[in-house]
DNA sequence: CCTAAACATCAATAATTATTGATAGGAGGT
DNA sequence: ACCTCCTATCAATAATTATTGATGTTTAGG
């Protein structure tokens, strides 16, 4: 059996879940322009601070967000390497794909 | 205001909700071995059939699979194209990172 | 026609996820 | 020690998403 024949499906539903709610992908999007603390990401994005803890626990926990404390301050930014893994996450899904079809027309 | 700036957000989570899902992931994985039926895949996923018509649709809406109707029976299969489009987007976010570690960078 | 097979859709329910307001914790300033 | 600021967590509620069983639709066969 190839190495290629599983994929860690877990992995993939969790940063796709992370990623799947347009307030994280904005979060994201922010954070891709360098960190931030939360009270920065509150006033961006007007709302309410334990809803953006939320989401931002959210990201964290799939890898796709660092914190580091300063004093009071809670400072996030991206992950880029967890964007990276997804992107090999669904290669792999896309290769099955190409020698699925090699074999098909294979029987031709 | 570089073109970079506004990715497609909605798309992205589109995109990212249909992958979110255990199920939804392992018939992927299913059909990009090659297209198959809805009773194959039932069969192989041992469940409900409405339960995967469900999935099935959630998976199409998302444009990662076609379908093809061939008598009784409906043949999907996977449409590499959109795990294409969603490793480019996941890029586009990427991209901003590098773009912004420069910046920060350039002010030490 | 009538029936059965394959699939989709629907309505009701269940399960999961998100939001909100309140409270708690940790750090700094006075 | 006390107070304030920034953030996290919690409990209750709201909203979204998934599952189930029933019903509808299309196609083929007798």
């Amino acid at each position: 059996m190839p190495i290629s024949t599983t994929i860690n499906r877990e992995r993939v539903v969790q940063l796709c879940h992370a990623l799947s709610d347009q307030t994280r992908l904005k979060l994201l999007e922010l954070l891709a322009e360098g960190e931030q603390c939360v009270c920065d990401l509150t006033d961006a994005l007007k709302t309410g601070q334990s809803r953006l803890s939320f989401h931002l626990k959210t990201l964290k926990e799939a890898g796709l967000l660092q914190d580091r404390r300063e004093g009071r301050w809670v400072y996030y930014s991206l992950e880029p390497a967890a964007l990276e893994e997804l992107k090999e996450l669904l290669q792999s899904i896309k290769a099955r794909s190409r020698t699925a079809v090699r074999v098909i027309d294979q029987c031709k």
